[in-house]
DNA sequence: ATTATCTATAGATCTATAGATAATGC
DNA sequence: ATTATCTATAGATCTATAGATAATGC
C-alpha cells in the first residue's frame, strides 16, 4: 500500500485529469476510482465527498501556484529606480517571465489539466469565473498591461500567448506552440528590428 | 400553441444555453424542458433523444455559419491580381472581416452560445476538439497566416482577437472587449504608424 | 385523425453509507 | 487497535417509454 504517490495524491491526480476532459458533474466517483484502481466506496475513505476531491484540487493548485510564484514571479519596479532603463529590463524579463509560465501551464502535469479543467468549468459559477479570469484572461492581461505601459500592446502580447495554449491543447505532444510562442515573444525584445 | 419560435426552437435554444453553461452531460433533460415550459417527456415528441437534441445544434449551427460565410466570407485574391496592391486591400478586408466576426460570435445569442459550448466540449471527443480547433484556434489562425503572410504576424492579431472574446464572455454585456478589438485590430491598418 | 402534452413508471446509474474482511502498526 | 479495502445496498436522479387526455386540423 505505497506506490510512489499516495493513494490520496492518486485520486486527486486522476480526478484533475477526468474533470478537464469531461466536465466535473460528467464524471462519476467511480471513474476516478477505477483509474486508481480501487472501488467506489473505498474513495470515501480519504474525501468525505466528491465535491471535497474538488476542493482539495482547488487548494492543492494554489499551494502549487504559490510554489511557483515564489521561483518565477517577476518583480515590480524597486522604488527610485530609473524608469527608462528600468522599463526596457522589465519587457525583457516579461518575456522571459511569459515563457517560464506557458512552460508552467502546458508542461506541469497537474498546473495543465488545472488549466484544462478551468476552462471547461469557466460558466459553472462566478467562482469559476473569477478563477479563470484571475488565472488566464484579465489577469495575466492587465498585468501584462501594467509592464508594457499599454493596453492594445498587452492584448497583442498576451492575446498571442492565450491563444499557443489552445494550439497546444490541440496536440499537447507537438513543440510547434512554444516555438511560435518563442518567435513571437521576440518581436518585444529590445534587439527585434521592424514588424 | 405557437409562440414567436416553435417548440422544437425553443428546445434547441435552452438545450444550447445550458449546454454552454454547464456541459452537455450535466445538463438533464427534465431542465432542459423546465426552460421550455413543458415537462421532461414531452420533449421527446420533437427528439428522439438527448443525443439527437445536440446533434440538431450542430446541424443549425453549420447551416447559421454557412449563412453568415456567404454574407461575410473574405474572397482569396483574384487570379492574376497585382499581388502587392491585393496584399494591402486584403489586410483592410481582413480587419473589416474580423470585426465581422467577432460581432457574430459575441453578439448573435445562437453563434455566442455554440462558441461557449463548443469550449466547454472540446476535450470530450476528437469530433469537438477538432470542431473547436476548426472555428477558434488553428482554423482561424491559419486563414490569418494566410492573408498576413506570416504566422506571428497571425498569432499577435488573432490571438488578440482570440483573447477578447474571452474577456467578453467575463462580462458580455460590457462594450469594454469589442473597443479594445476595435484598437487592436487597428494596429494593423495602413494608415498606422509605429507600434 | 393527428399531434402535443401530461402522469406514472421502468430500468439504469450515481453518490454515499453500512458492515465485513484483510493488512499494518503498536 | 487502526486503517484501507471490499461487497451490498439505500435513496436519489436520470433517460426514455407507455398510455391517458386535451387540443388542432380535416
Amino acid at each position: 500500500m505505497e506506490g510512489r504517490k499516495s493513494t490520496k495524491e492518486r485520486i486527486l491526480s486522476a480526478a484533475l485529469e477526468l474533470f478537464a476532459r469531461e466536465g466535473y458533474e460528467a464524471v462519476g466517483v467511480a471513474r476516478i476510482a477505477q483509474a486508481v484502481g480501487i472501488k467506489a466506496p473505498s474513495l470515501y475513505k480519504h474525501f468525505a465527498s466528491k465535491r471535497a476531491v474538488f476542493e482539495a484540487i482547488l487548494r492543492r493548485m494554489e499551494e502549487l501556484d504559490a510554489e511557483a510564484a515564489a521561483a518565477c514571479s517577476l518583480p515590480l519596479a524597486p522604488p527610485g529606480a530609473d524608469p527608462a532603463t528600468y522599463a526596457r529590463a522589465a519587457v525583457s524579463d516579461l518575456v522571459a517571465f511569459a515563457k517560464r509560465q506557458f512552460r508552467f501551464w502546458t508542461r506541469d502535469p497537474f498546473a495543465s489539466a488545472f488549466r484544462r479543467m478551468v476552462t471547461v468549468e469557466q460558466h459553472r459559477s462566478e467562482e469559476m469565473a473569477a478563477l479563470y479570469q484571475n488565472c488566464f484572461g484579465t489577469g495575466p492581461l492587465d498585468y501584462t498591461a501594467g509592464i508594457l505601459g499599454s493596453r492594445e500592446e498587452a492584448v497583442a502580447f498576451y492575446g498571442g500567448m492565450f491563444l499557443l495554449y489552445a494550439v497546444h491543447d490541440a496536440d499537447p505532444a507537438s513543440p510547434a506552440a512554444a516555438k511560435l510562442l518563442d518567435k513571437h515573444l521576440s518581436r518585444w525584445l529590445p534587439r527585434h528590428r521592424g514588424r
